[in-house]
DNA sequence: CGACTTGTTGATGTACATCAAGGTACGTGG
DNA sequence: CCACGTACCTTGATGTACATCAACAAGTCG
């Protein structure tokens, strides 16, 4: 359960990212290539429950995740803790504590990652001289905040059982994106503890409500894999509406 | 209830912009004042209770509150609304409609507004010509994640004593780096059922709640002035921190 | 003045948390 | 191979924080 060292051979190349491949991800052209490819200082690889970012702490890096899930949380001294986004390939972590100096929240990893490093003190250069990718930061920063705002409404108006069939729309989704989903089938690194902290439940309470779900036909959840039995079922009773598929960029 | 038409008479000069002075924002250079001062198109004026962005509409304008309180919300079909945050003095809104095309929430005034209104169309020029501002609106979304963070926090783990507290000690102190307090006091432009709203509690359980916190000595919040009658006791309870005070960008 | 909004309080109901116990699967070392 | 520990899931009993319902008081506005 450690960080592992940084890696600069055997670092994937900018121009042969996975990631670029896959259709909902935008190309790069070559001038933003070449900064990117300078950008970006190795690579790190992460264990399965490691946290890698720390609540609090000011060394704050800037990474992209190649490869692997992990979630965002923040913990109260009680040990209460809230789960508030996940962590996808493709996503950026470090804004925050980028541009505040401290981060306000803990990353941890779910599975083994593999991210892409970045040297944070460059990136007032990236903002001056190729601002299509300053563009980009933003709108990454404007998705997480779309999604905050979905997360703070299913935690603080919706029951338990809309709670988890959205959490679960939403994760599927978002791995259907990155080409990680089989037909209504999905592997969920997580456990029901982790369901729990996301929606503001207790264990308890959630694993009940995960049985309901799965009682009305709407999914299963069995050895790690989430099937999403009755997938417009569950878009009614949440509403839930997939994002629109503008093309994303990706740092 | 309504929005007032745009006005370019009567329009204050970027240059003699009053939010400028307060110590907490930071000054502008020759040339990203002239930017802003060409980008704004002019001003507009929003009565109290009106909605003046909303959810699923594409006409998303880009604005700057120049003056007046508002707040960002969402709502399900049969009417559960959830209040994301609150719109002070300058605060940035339509980001995400102007990125996404689509605002994926609606705005509301709390009190008659005075709003900066930019030109949607231009922001890529803004990115372009003036990254110091690209960076600048960077920061006002990390800002605004941020809060989201701590938002959720509550909603999810916290007990109601705790949300109301922390509610209160939010507001305050982002009024304070306003100017708008007064010692322990400020004027709060809300009902009980906004921070109901806010915190996903009922409006019953919502006014029980601030009973006993004031029961405690913690707070009073009567013919819409809140103090802080017990601001140290509140921060321990709710662990509150204040936001480190880095100067603060403006547009 | 009545109509309406906002705040307040008590009675009752329920969704959820907490407590307790046990079950299954999977690892480890002997 | 078994004994043992650990991680995760499951279920029932009980407790409580919160929601809902109902009624009324006080202030505001037409």
């Amino acid at each position: 359960m450690r960080i592992g060292d940084l890696t600069t051979k055997n670092s994937v190349p900018c121009a042969q990212c996975p990631l670029r491949k896959l259709a909902r991800f935008r190309s790069f052209t070559p001038e933003q290539l070449a900064f990117v490819a300078s950008f970006k200082v190795g690579e790190l690889t992460v264990e399965r429950g490691a946290t890698f970012v720390n609540e609090g702490s000011n060394s704050a890096h800037l990474y992209t995740v190649l490869d692997g899930w992990a979630f965002r949380y923040k913990t109260l001294p009680d040990g209460r803790r809230q789960i508030l986004n996940y962590v996808l390939p493709g996503d950026f972590i470090g804004l925050q504590g980028s541009l505040m100096n401290e981060s306000q929240h803990s990353v941890e990893a779910l599975t083994p990652m593999t991210l892409c490093l970045f040297e944070r003190e460059r990136i007032w250069e990236l903002y001056s001289k190729v601002p299509s990718l300053a563009f980009d930061i933003t709108w990454l920063a404007a998705r997480e905040e779309q999604m905050l705002d979905d997360h703070l409404l299913a935690v603080g108006r919706r029951t338990a059982q809309e709670r988890v069939a959205f959490l679960f729309l939403h994760l599927f989704s978002r791995a259907e994106e990155l080409g990680a989903t089989r037909g209504n089938q999905l592997r969920l690194p997580l456990t029901q503890q982790h369901v729990a902290d996301t929606l503001g439940l207790s264990l308890v309470h959630t694993n009940k409500t995960i049985r309901k779900l799965a009682a009305r036909g709407m999914i299963r959840w069995q050895s790690g894999t989430l099937s999403l039995t009755n997938r417009n079922g569950a878009r009614e009773m949440t509403n839930f509406e997939s994002p629109p598929d503008a093309v994303r960029p990706f740092i």
